[in-house]
DNA sequence: CGGAGCTTTGATCTTCCTCAAAAACTGTGG
DNA sequence: CCACAGTTTTTGAGGAAGATCAAAGCTCCG
């Protein structure tokens, strides 16, 4: 139950090879999604140090990450790929509480055990940090610790929207509002609008909807007939009309 | 639309009367809630630093307090009654996210405007600040920063617990978990866990439940039928079996 | 090429919603 | 203290969205 890829040895680790380039040396300075990680905020100094604490991960799809109400050891910053969170009832039925994509902080609502667990969609790469470590360095630094609140601040009012979501969309409204807001983020990144890539199963979407999975495929088909999305490959969902589905998402 | 009780004059402010004992210099020194409260980490002088900025209220049941999209101008902290946080579909449909009690902060998630509505279940008193007021003493003060944060995370954890319920759970399972919540966090207060106090409507219990009102009624009378509480006077419910009722609420 | 796992589609069923009306409460004024 | 009007809660009947059960297509890899 403990066999976390958390526990194991990682399978890239860039400490090795330090000492060549600065790219080598400084990793984190040079990284891609730093202007997307809580870690924008540091400066060099900082970095330095931040680096001294991170081990960088790689993990296959489906890996576990962490399980619900193990100790608490490890936060990670996602580097890359997509991450599910969940909850479950006893009788195995899910709650995807969350994805993560690359720039996301893991661990955010964090004590001394986990209260959700956590697993690779697909293929993902990691920052990951031990807990006591990271929090020694938040407290030691104002910027971290008001660039974590200000995360927790994000996180909580997804969660509100992803409330009224559950609470009181219907399924085909969920679904156009998963799709907005993956275009969206994907927007905001500075990434096209519009074919936007959706890695996760249908399952998946079903148990972050608090649908069923045949529910899910059943309103992307409806959805596909009536010209509002089309299906490409590779996982890519190309959006005709974002207003219109901004439309069906809030129920209008 | 915006005639807010945050806009009016105040109904209760302790300010004109500063000057007499420290109770009334200082209320904030001798709040009963204080220990409830995020300012239950700052030391006298802070507390006077506080206590400069704010302004009391009291509000009657059914006031509105706050309302989504408006200029975040206020922040509060509630010291008596209960307060419920919803969001609303263009149609009216509505999800309650969460219910505020006394000690409970109002204003974590909150950008430059406000991304919910808020109202009193009941009648309620309040603690009010100007958001920036606030802010600036939290930039400035490490605990203060701490502790927003800490709350950040709990209220997070709660979203997703609520996100379980909302997406995963029965009726019954639902209504079962609500009726625990509550019971767990009198217990926490040091009130008793059984006979609860359960101020809020039927509607409002669907609204938060993602029911409608006729099914939490019906749903309390299996409950009743099934002896496993009993509702008295005063809007209590007596729980007859914790342990039975938090078996119902996990699903088992 | 083959097979395991997704996804889609179909048929049927269940839970919860909707609409409607009666019953119980709440507060107000006489 | 009681009567009455408005509101909230409860109960009932019927309906609909989405779940469940089942099976057939697809995909993607090895």
């Amino acid at each position: 139950m403990s066999a976390n890829v958390a526990d194991k040895t990682p399978v890239f680790d860039a400490s090795p090879n330090a000492g060549e380039s600065l790219a080598r040396r400084h990793p984190c300075a040079s990284c891609s999604v730093r202007d997307l990680s809580f870690c924008h905020c540091l400066d060099t100094e900082e970095l330095d140090e931040l680096e001294s604490i991170v081990t960088h991960l790689e993990v296959p799809a489906r890996a576990p990450i962490i399980d619900e109400s193990e100790p608490a050891e490890f936060l990670f910053n996602v580097t890359g790929g997509a991450i599910k969170l969940y909850k479950l009832l006893a009788d195995g039925r899910r709650q995807i509480t969350g994805f993560l994509f690359a720039g996301d902080f893991l661990g955010i609502a964090m004590k001394e055990n986990y209260v959700y667990s956590a697993e690779a969609v697909n293929k993902a790469t990691l920052c990951r940090f031990r807990r006591g470590d990271l929090e020694n360095m938040v407290d030691n630094n104002a910027k971290l610790s008001k660039e974590m609140l200000s995360m927790a601040s994000n996180e909580l009012e997804m969660a509100q929207e992803q409330m009224l979501l559950l609470g009181r969309k219907t399924a085909k409204e969920k679904l156009c509002s998963f799709l907005m807001t993956l275009s969206k983020r994907a927007q905001r990144r500075g990434e096209a609008s519009s074919p936007i890539f959706v890695p996760m199963s249908r399952a998946d979407i079903g148990d972050y909807l608090g649908l069923t999975t045949e529910t899910v495929s059943r309103t992307f088909t409806n959805l596909k007939r009536d010209g509002v999305i089309r299906l490409q490959e590779g996982s890519m969902i190309h959006l005709n009309d974002m207003e219109e589905l901004d439309d069906f998402a809030e129920g209008n």
